[in-house]
DNA sequence: CATATTATTTACCGTACGGTACATAATTAA
DNA sequence: TTAATTATGTACCGTACGGTAAATAATATG
């Protein structure tokens, strides 16, 4: 009697897959916004009927939550790993400019989910935008703590403010996911990363 | 026979004031986003009943656009007069100060309706889309330009390139307004401002 | 086999959306 | 007074929205 079998389930099989159709989903809600993404655009892009959806996922605001964590661990990956450079302006360098080559991504939506996903609230998606400004709050944070570690590394100068510097990086950031939306390319983001980073603090 | 003299119209007069409820329709817009904002509750605030506001203003695209126009000679007057500081740099101190001002007033919506009025575009929308991106534009030719006079009036020095310092001028205003829909405070947007303007070149 | 359990399908719910037809009210011109 | 003109109010259009009830299909267990 192995723990570690998994125990067969009783009922009917799922005919779809859970991680591969919330990934479908996941691409809906990254190019529409929440609001501007429909049950009926999710449902023909995850391949399954509505109320499968419902019964695996939740409502559409739980959807969207879902498909936010998996966009968390998978494409925006790449912020985590800034966090590990040696020193706080590579950081910031490798932040910024793997985010202008992310948010112009020919083969991805354009922008930041997180950074542009839903700004207003119809009553109703309040949660939704909560949410996000709350993991918006939490990258910011992540900066802050990691230009705090560079401080006290005689990284960073001591009088160097880091929460503001990092709402500074976090700002351009989001600026540049507007950017994103409009005609902005990569080479463009580019550029303001570059003038964003000159005169780093030192 | 006075030539300025207004005709009388001939029929039932309008029991609203045109330019008044323009305002208001304004200010849903701007609070709602495109998307999010309801006939209905632009009716409501509009104080006027549905057919009025399609005889009066066309659709809601049209009557959207007309509320862009008196934003954009009303609320963002400060952006031209920021551009007629003397120098380069104090027009974009100018700027994004009054921005950091403008985007956490308390007694207007938060955010620009410009830089986030409408990002995602539900296919019927994308006239609204693509309007906005060319108001974004706009003002960032006139960053531009501003800067080539200051380049001609050796202000700024040869070696800058105006199109990339308008751009980020522009993101980071953009930025700022993303950080204003959530919970940034005037002088946290103050803050940003400041360590923006530190790497101002010369 | 029968039974319990789970997923899928179809069809539908109530509501809100943007937009409009139509009758009526208020005004000017003749 | 009558006709022409314009705005208003009511009531409605078709459609799309998010969400669900209920019947059916597919599997595991006994």
């Amino acid at each position: 009697m192995n723990i570690s079998e998994p125990k067969k389930p009783r009922g009917r099989p799922s005919a779809f897959n859970y991680d591969e159709a919330l990934q479908k989903a996941l691409m809906v809600f990254w190019s529409r916004g929440y609001e501007g993404a429909s049950m009926a655009e999710l449902t023909e892009a995850m391949g399954i009927n509505r109320p499968s959806i419902y019964a695996a996922y939740g409502n559409k605001e739980e959807l969207f939550c879902k498909a936010l964590e998996k966009y968390m661990v998978g494409p925006t990956a790449y912020v985590a790993a800034a966090m590990r450079e040696p020193t706080a302006r590579q950081v910031v360098e490798a932040f910024l400019t793997k985010s202008a080559e992310f948010l112009a991504d020919e083969n991805t939506p354009r922008g930041c989910m997180i950074a542009i996903g839903s700004l207003f609230s119809g009553a109703d998606a309040d949660q939704v935008k909560q949410a996000l400004i709350a993991y918006r709050r939490g990258y910011e944070t992540a900066l802050k703590e990691r230009f705090d570690l560079a401080k006290s590394q005689n990284d960073l100068h001591k009088s160097v403010n880091t929460a503001d510097l990092a709402k500074y990086v976090a700002t351009v950031h989001q600026g540049m996911s507007v950017q994103a939306t409009g005609d902005a390319t990569k080479e463009e983001l580019l550029a303001v990363v570059h003038q964003a980073l000159k005169n780093w603090p030192t």
